[in-house]
DNA sequence: CTGAAAGCGCTAACAC
DNA sequence: GTGTTAGCGCTTTCAG
């Protein structure tokens, strides 16, 4: 019933005896009407339940006011929180945020984005799938110079906003701690490495140990897609190796549980025997026993950082591109602390 | 440049000498239209780099093909799987799903469901936030018609779908669980009572005890908003008691998590000595040493039945509402299993 | 300060 | 099988 009566502009200049035009401009604080009609206007929009429908004056605008955003997967913490960074941002800048998760998949990734194109999005902040091999459907947004950010999961070969962690300093760090405690034959497990952040993980890592006079070691560097079935399978394969590692550098904090869960069980003792190190401070790293030293990554303020820039694109139309990298922080918490937990 | 001929039906139509309708049909794979001139303006298009516009499309169907969900918070990994599931199903059907966080705030919230109704949205699925009180802003989808799904925190007094855990039997089993463990005084932190999930927790607690006989001692019963702080202040409350608890029941585990460690550090053996469980089985419940015995709750099949009730009803407009409850599950781990851990 | 008119891009009667 | 026409609700020149 009065699903078909949703008021318009129209039908408040109607009872107004003015025009469209006056209510429309009325309705966003024309200063050319007076303040008086302004205020009659208003009124009676407001009784009557007048919303203004963004469909509309979007398409006359052509602008959306609607920032896409595509994540691997939802329910991922680090995922999870930079959505929560970007909603906070975009928010407040009056705009909606839609997602969608690719599941890793690049057939999904690439059917989305190619749907929020068709949404016309003011800009898409994006980090690729595991599997995405090539980017035509990004390229796309480039071409038609709607703003594109990338986060995380970066492609290199294509020149816009970037937003990512220092994962080389990340490898770094960590592997240098890990020589600073002591131990002496420190495994990898990569993800896979035709990721940039993956690649410089192991970068990192590879740096820290040429720095420190230690041979890289090739058997000691396995590559996998880091779940937890990978992290078993990459323990047993590591430590059958002739003289296996006394550390293991892990891609992601989900490996190096299951890792660890497993090591454990075999009768290793950690940090003593082996020392385990992940990577991404998940929520369930701290709490974990041992605790699991890692390395934290700031999910939120990466979100609230890819909706400004975005956001000052759409904006300015600024021509100029860059890539922010955020600081990554050392977390040294009790599976590797062996020098501490030998005192002890 | 190529920004502002983003091309439109009427270039293809014109391009092909025919009317901008026929292209539309064909686009639409609307069997009026010859299979030849269809295909022959769907390679036109292609060529062209066409992309039909949904705003436009939107407008004029009166459907925006979207739905809006608002959650409390996006970064918990609950409501993640919630949007992870609805997101999932929503794709597959061919709508857009625009998230939102209330971050708890009842003001936030109503700026963002009354934001949702301007951009039209086809449907809204809410968690309310803890602090929301009235429900004007809701009630305004019900006046409308438009579709209205409430998951895990519902509203009572507004008639609509709804889809919840079984929160009673949940809390019932853990009870039982608790007494058939051998614990005897059990106490009960609850989340905030005006919302049913945590009244329904409660009820199912007491029924427990009463159908085992146990007397209700009202000072073993709390009431707060389950952050961590809570949980330790909760502890030093309950056990500073003339005769304090032996059991706790959590209304969640980031308060179960925080009061364990707080009452493990001040020398308290778990399960032994005091036996706890939490609700909702957040991944680090599992990990966690001891871990917490807890109630699994299906967010993401959750977000699945919220979708699919309310793409049904944005389809067929069916106007009977129904409440799903979902299944709960005990799942028992240390924290609280005292019979296994004193015979082994 | 306000109004008339045109149009954003697409769709759907209604014609033929 | 295809074209004509009108219109979804809003904004914005251009007039006055």
């Amino acid at each position: 019933m009065d699903k078909n009566t949703e008021p318009t502009i129209h039908d408040i200049a109607h009872e107004l005896n003015i025009s469209a035009s006056t209510v429309s401009r009325a309705m966003n604080d024309n200063p050319r009407i007076s303040l008086k009609t302004r205020e009659k206007i208003k009124a009676l929009a407001n009784s009557l339940g007048y919303r203004p429908n963004t469909l509309a004056s979007n398409l006359r605008n052509k602008k959306s006011n609607t920032i896409g955003i595509v994540v691997p997967l939802i329910n991922r913490h680090f995922f999870s929180s930079v959505i929560s960074g970007v909603e906070d941002v975009a928010y407040k800048a009056g705009y909606t945020v839609v997602i969608s998760q690719s599941n890793d998949q690049a057939d999904k990734e690439i059917n989305i984005v190619q749907s929020m194109f068709a949404n016309r999005v003011d800009g898409l902040i994006i980090s690729i799938a595991m599997q995405t091999e090539t980017f035509d459907h990004l390229k796309l947004f480039r071409r038609k110079h709607i703003p594109l950010v990338f986060f995380d999961r970066v492609v290199d070969e294509i020149e816009t906003d970037k937003i990512v962690v220092d994962d080389f300093a990340g490898g770094f760090k960590v592997t240098q701690h890990l020589i600073d405690q002591g131990y002496q034959r420190i495994a990898h497990i990569a993800g896979p490495l035709n990721l940039m952040t993956y690649r410089e993980r192991k970068n990192g890592y590879r740096q820290a140990l040429i720095q420190n006079g230690i041979t890289c070691d090739e058997s000691l560097v396995l590559e996998n897609r880091l779940t937890s079935e990978d992290g078993v399978n990459a323990a047993k394969q590591l430590m059958s190796l002739a003289t296996p590692p006394d550390a293991i550098f892990c891609g992601n904090d989900t490996t190096a549980l299951s890792l660890m869960m497993f090591l454990r069980d075999k009768g290793y003792r950690i940090p003593r025997d082996i020392g385990i190190v992940g990577f991404s401070n998940e929520p369930f790293s701290r709490v974990v026993s041992p605790s699991i030293t890692t390395i934290a990554q700031p999910g939120f303020e990466m979100g609230q950082k890819a909706a400004e820039l975005i956001i000052r694109k759409i904006e300015n139309k600024e021509r100029t591109y860059q890539t922010i990298i955020l600081p990554t922080e050392l977390i040294i918490r009790e599976s590797s602390n062996r020098l501490k937990s030998v005192q002890s």
